[in-house]
This record gives C-alpha cells, structure tokens and sequence, in this order.
DNA sequence: TCACATTCGATCTAAACCGATCAAATAGCG
DNA sequence: CGCTATTTGATCGGTTTAGATCGAATGTGA
C-alpha cells in the first residue's frame, strides 16, 4: 500500500517488488507442497536465476526447503528421526539386554509385553520357545510373534498411537484388567529408584501400569540411557518392580539404589 | 488461499523431488512389509535403476533391508517364502484394486477394514486422507496407518492369527459389534454370487461377519482369482454386500450375476 | 544338480539443475 | 545530468540426477 515512492512514474506494467515476489512464492510452494523451479519462475513471472536467488534466500530464513529442482515446505520430506533409527541408537545394548531378558521367560509361560523397541527386541527371541503365551498392546512384539506357531499372541484392543506403534486407551487397559500373567516385560523413558518406571505419555503409562497389574512379576527393560532418569508419568513405581535388565553402562549408584530397594538386577555386558 | 490472477499453468504437474520419493518408498515399505523392486518402480514412477539407488541409499541409513528381488522393513526376520508369493502374485492387480477401492473413501468418514494384503494395499493408499478413523484387526493395516496422523486407527483385542496377521476370537468379535461405521471394506478367499464372500476358516469367518454387521456399506476387494470360487465358511452373503471392487480380469459372467443381486461394481483395469 | 530366468552392480550417456560470473536496466543520489 | 548501487537476466562450466545397457551373480524350477 504505501510504497516510500509514489507516483513517480505510472507507466505500463505494474512493478513486482522483491518482497512481493518472494510472497508469492511462499504461497505457491505452500499451496502446493513441492514447487518446482521452472513453475515458480513461470508463475511470478521472473526468471529462474532470480527465483533461485529468492528461493534461497527464503531457505537462509527456513521459511522453506530447497530440493535439487526445486523448493518444498521445510522439514516435511526430512522425518528421518523415525522409529527405525531408535533401534539402531544402541542396538548392541538393547540385543544384550533383549537376550538376557529372554533368559526370565520359560517354556508354557503366560507373560505380557509392553510397547518400546527393547521389548521388540525381547519378543524376536522369543520365537524358539514353545507353549508360550503372551499378550501385548505393540504391534511390532505381535508382529514378531505372528509367524511362530508355538506362541499363542493376545492384543489388547485400543487406539494406536503411532508414534511407539502400540496400543493405548480403555480398551487396552481393560483388556489388560482380565488377565493374569506371571510375568510382564515393560520398558520406559525412564528409571530412577525414586519414581520407579516413567513415560512421557498419559495414555501410554495408563497402559503401562495395567500391565504391571496383571502381572506377579515386572520386568523393567532399561537400557543405560534410561537409568537416573525421570520422565513425566510415572508408570510403575520401585517397590512394584521385582526385575531390571539394563546394561552395563547404567550408572553404578543408581541401580545399587534400585537394588536395596529390593529390585533384582540383571546387567548385561555389551 | 489468494490464487493469484496468473492463469495457473496447470501443465506442469506436482514435482517429486528426490528426497520425497524417498519418503514414499519407506512408507510403502512400511505398509507393505516387503514390496518388489518393480512395484516400487511403478508406485514412485521411477525406473528400476533409480529405485535401485534409493533403496541402497535408504539401506545405508539403517531404514530398510534389502533383498533380492525388493526391499522389507528392517531387522525383521524376513519370510523370503511368504513375501514372493504375495507380491509377485497379483500385485498389479492388487494395486489397481487398492486404488479403486480408496476412492470410495472420504476424509472425515469412519471405516473399518478387515485382514489381507488387498486391504492391506488399501490402507496404504489412506494415508494421504483426513480426519480419517479405521477400525481394523489387521495387524498390516494398522502398520500401514501408524506413521499417518491425521488418521485414527483402533484395534479390535483378540488372538493373533499368525497366517494372516490378523486378530481373531471373540474379543475381536465383541469389539466390532460396540461400533458403527459407514463402510466396511472385507476381503476373503473366495466369492460367488450365490454364498457371498468366503474364506476357509471360522474365526476369521465371525469376525468378518461382525465387521460387516458394524457398516452400512459392505466393501468386498477381490481380484479376478478370487470371483467364482468358493471356500468352506461363508462371511457376507450377497444380499449384504453393497459393493465389489476386483479387476477386469473377473470372470464377465459372475459379475452379471452379482450386480443382478443389487451388487455395485468397481472393475479396476489392470 | 543343472539350466533358465531374474535381478544386481557398474559403467556410460543424456539431461536437468546449480553456481558463478558478467552484462544490462533501473532507481537513488549528488 | 551523470554516476553509482542494486537488482534482474543471460551464459557457461561443473555437478547432480535419472535412465539404459551388459556382464555377473543369485534364485527358481525341473
């Protein structure tokens, strides 16, 4: 509207300033997602060179991304950060600690599994036993169940919160309420001998403790970068606790605390 | 928003940058389990060759595995036999069929799909859609949706039915029947005009039958194999199926049959 | 086990794209 | 009026990317 320099000349084509033009890219490459090059030139009538400049201009600014071809939204093409790559984060810990958990299950139990990539882990070693039963609210334990036909799997009902690919909500929680189990498996985002077992979620620690509650026996999965510390909910406090597997990387302090509070430790050695 | 008064050259369709054709080949993977190169080709519409690099590439990244012949999620246990079969079988057609089938979806509306790889191939079409709620026992399906936020995915509870990866018994069957949705999309192994959809065991029978009684719509995805053929226990009969999706490769006379039984029907073209 | 088919890897080619430098036009300023 | 600074457009070389081809390796089926 109020340009510094009015009416100095008021001749043919209607002048396209910088800024205005860098706004309508903006707007394009939102509308559309992905905009390439050549039609973002094309559309504000510029050439590419001056687009590219634009472009990555507006990239200095991460108001967008710049692809070989062209410009996208920021950050929507880049969710590398998925679930896969939490299990490459300390897989040699977390196959240690999924062996030796391995190890507290025996033929003909009834056990339940929580959600988290150790318990992944756990549920992969799992297949050789026979007479086994398990109930879980993880889809990815289910999965590495699903083609051993000695293992009988149960799922809990409920909504999958994707992010962790597992199972939350009343029906889980009450599905989890009519059974008995002898042992359960959980993991968590962390673990101090104060608060016990903790999770960043509501719905997921919900979860959490009515496995707890089904079961004789709790086995916490932890590996070191859990232990000593507390996350938001607590899930499962010390004194409910009878086992820890973690690695041998957790602090010492911390888990002689857990063990004179009666928990059983299981450290192994990556 | 404020499209602007340029005439939208709608010629030049939306790019796919590098780095998004990479997201789609992980999410297809992802809901897939194992998909072939060739169908990662003609998904992505790149050539083999470069499919070939991105795979590599992602498999570098610890965000798949590579195989011969395609690629499967990563770490898995993989079923080398399993995964030729089901994708090399009729995977055009499955394809075609998934797509056909997606259109029938609307964002904001409440479904429910049942276990296969078809429905399988339809819920990965879903994750693009809004608003979205799928109630499922299909442990594929829910993987398909777990990564798709503006989806909400509920699971039936019950047993695991390895085979098919899906959840059985009455817990399954008791949570379909608290639930209303407008469409249920239902495969089986076999369908005739006469007995409807079929499939050859009795509690994946029920628990079709309790997804079908929870819909409005009754969704039947079969390919060209599937249409004449009938197996031992009957899920839906005609009478409540509302509509066929399969490929033009079914048989011309049984299709006649169920249309004449009120049955509206999808032919994709392979 | 052997023969056949498919797929993989590598190299090459073509094309698109990017970056940089330079030329031209315009606005600002003395 | 003329100079200069800023901005835009054009060209060129280098780089990246995608597709094609062919020998080699791997699976498949009899």
């Amino acid at each position: 509207m109020t340009d510094g320099k009015t009416h100095d000349t008021a001749e043919s084509a209607r002048p396209v300033f910088a800024a205005e033009r860098r706004q309508r890219i903006l707007e394009l490459v939102r509308a559309n997602g992905a905009v390439s090059l050549r039609d973002l030139a094309r559309a504000v009538g510029s050439s590419e060179v001056t687009v590219r400049r634009d472009v990555r201009m507006l990239e200095g600014e991460g108001l967008l991304d710049r692809h070989h071809g062209g410009a996208t939204l920021p950050g929507e093409l880049t969710r590398e950060p998925t679930y896969s790559q939490k299990t490459q984060l300390s897989g040699t810990e977390k196959a240690a600690i999924a062996d030796l958990a391995a190890s507290l299950v025996e033929d003909g139990d009834a056990i339940a599994i929580g959600a988290g990539t150790t318990t992944q882990a756990l549920a992969r070693r799992l297949v050789r036993h026979t007479e086994l039963a398990v109930v879980t609210n993880s889809l990815l334990v289910a999965q590495a169940l699903a083609d051993c036909p000695r293992v009988e799997v149960v799922m809990t009902g409920g909504t999958l919160r994707g992010s962790i690919h597992a199972l939350v909500g009343s029906p889980a929680e009450q599905a989890l309420a009519g059974l008995r189990v002898r042992r359960a498996f959980i993991s968590g985002n962390g673990l101090t001998a104060e608060r016990g077992l903790s999770t960043p979620n509501l719905q997921v620690a919900s979860v959490d403790r009515a496995m707890a509650r089904a079961a004789e026996d709790v086995v916490v999965l932890a590996d070191h970068t859990k232990i000593g510390v507390d996350t938001m909910v607590q899930t499962v406090p010390t004194e409910e606790i009878t086992h820890l597997v973690t690695d041998d990387d957790a602090p010492r302090d911390v888990l002689d605390d857990l063990a004179s509070r009666g928990v059983r430790l299981h450290v192994a050695r990556g």
